[in-house]
DNA sequence: CTGAAAGCGCTTACAG
DNA sequence: CTGAAAGCGCTTACAG
């Protein structure tokens, strides 16, 4: 195996000139004969000569050549088919791609579980998606970052009004005369502790507590704990769902165990994705591409007003 | 500005050795004195010398240090908000992650509209998904790549069997009694024709032919287009939409003109999305996910045996 | 317009 | 164990 790939000095050989000469000829240079340049290229056609994007990029200094400046975004979620199953990923990679823009550069995407090893090629920077306390601080050591939704203290991030968005789906079971209110709430996050405290506040000191479960966020957990609240109390009107998937699983409980949404009892979802949509359910949107797109814009650009919290509205669909 | 970043030489200077032994010292060779090595280690760090990773790439010869290979998804579609509002895009990432399991690899996401300008720093391979015929050619002859559906012709693709899962759709509205049948089709791309042909086969020279109208798998265009077939022809007791982005359009429209899903009119989409889930609709699944990964596998070992037409399944929900 | 030469920053046989 | 030297493949002043 002695044919490698051709190099400079091959086709100037070939072509009979310097390599000096070649290499003007074939950057398309200033000073190189017609003649020259034509029988250049035609050699280099001809051994299907690439120049050496390595070579190149140290003879120039310039940034390796054609190597792309790239954001990462990170998703800590431990179901390997999270990308299927929750929207609110696709949600935020389309916001993170419109806040790149025209920019050339790169988006990628990755779902990791511990934090990879150090990095020899690090990104220009790093979009982090539920990625917890000592992880987001271990990663923003190394670089660039933006958290959607709170990670570590001093970790920049962009959320939602989360306990806006939960008092804003309690008042609205509450005007719609719902009495007998559960909730399946989310695992011990940030986010979802915030929906909680929003919510439950507007029934604080109220005649008829909440009926709470904890979920995790996925469908089979939200299943389980709604049909254990169903069974805990019976005469429920009103669900309020951590978020929109949980919403389904309440759903499906309720469809099982013979109730009819909205009818017997409301639910009320949170994040407004097309699932919400699609289930006629009501649920408080959450912009999520447009919290992707604040964080990846203050990437890019850090001297941006830091991102903040972003406010949430109610939808009310068929469900309430 | 002269202070550049520290190099060999400045290190090896500061260490009074040569630029040979410092090398060494640093990458832990063997042949090193403990002395040298703890110096020149102690230089380095504090001049906060960082090897030049390019430099390093061309005198080893060894592909650029920490470049990570990548995996590029392209996805064209005239939505920049595509991968929010179709779980299509989700579901292909999460099995185009599953194929690349643990290797370091990046997989990195894309939307185009036009075909990129050549690429100087072509991905190891790439995913083309909704990439028609000429640009699916052109990406070819840049490296290797599958498709996610028929591309160009001499183009690998995986793809579900899009006839099979017509042809299921029709023979369930059938065999459940349905009459008098309509159908939102596609646009003219081979997927979406094939679906129609399967569907359309079963209802060759039956008494009610079935009456069609042209989507574009947007819920947009699927909601007219399910209130213009409505408005030619109540009586209809069935739809087909031609996914189930279209399904929803159409559910809208069957809801907005006071029809009752199932009862008046069934409803069969395609994909099995999330949505379909979460609408209660049937919906001939296709196995996206299975899909992307074998599409992906094939990309990292061509030996592999070509991709190839996956099985469709239908699941029967509450809306038929 | 063209070629000889130096150089980008690092590595690696080869002597010593 | 250590240093002088050549080389990775390309570019770019500098003469000519």
């Amino acid at each position: 195996m002695t044919d490698q790939r051709p190099t400079l000095a091959d086709v100037a050989r070939a072509a009979g000139v310097s390599r000096a000469a070649a290499s003007r000829a074939i950057n398309g240079a200033y000073g190189t004969s017609e003649a020259v340049r034509q029988r250049v290229r035609a050699v280099a056609a001809e051994l299907g000569y690439e120049p050496h994007a390595v070579a190149q990029a140290l003879a120039t200094g310039r940034p390796s050549a054609g190597r792309r400046e790239r954001v990462e975004v990170l998703i800590v979620d431990p179901d390997p088919a999270a990308l299927s199953v929750k929207p609110f990923y696709g949600r935020a990679l389309t916001g993170a791609m419109r806040a790149l823009g025209d920019r050339d550069i790169a988006l990628e995407v990755r779902r990791v579980s511990t934090l990879p090893a150090q990095d020899d090629d690090p990104p220009y920077g790093r979009l982090l998606i539920n990625v917890a306390g000592a992880a987001g601080a271990a990663y923003a050591r190394r670089g660039r970052v933006v958290a959607l939704g709170r990670s570590a203290p001093g970790v920049a991030f962009v959320a939602p009004d989360n306990d806006g968005g939960g008092h804003q789906a309690a008042v609205h079971l509450v005007k719609t005369g719902r009495k007998r209110v559960g909730a399946v709430f989310g695992p011990p996050t940030p986010c979802a502790q915030e929906r909680r405290d929003g919510f439950l506040r507007v029934f604080a000191g109220a005649a008829q507590p909440v009926t709470a479960a904890d979920g995790d966020f996925t469908y089979a957990r939200a299943y389980a704990a709604a049909r254990e609240l169903l069974a805990r109390e019976p005469g429920l009107d009103a669900v309020f769902a951590a978020c929109d998937v949980t919403a389904m699983g309440v759903l499906r409980a309720l469809r099982e165990t013979g109730r009819r949404v909205a009818d017997d009892v409301a639910v009320v979802g949170f994040d407004g994705s097309t699932l919400a949509e699609a289930a006629d359910l009501t649920s408080v949107y959450m912009p999520v591409e447009d919290e992707a797109a604040a964080a990846v814009q203050h990437l890019l650009d850090p001297a941006l007003p830091a991102p903040a919290r972003l406010p949430t509205t109610l939808t009310v669909r068929g469900s309430s």
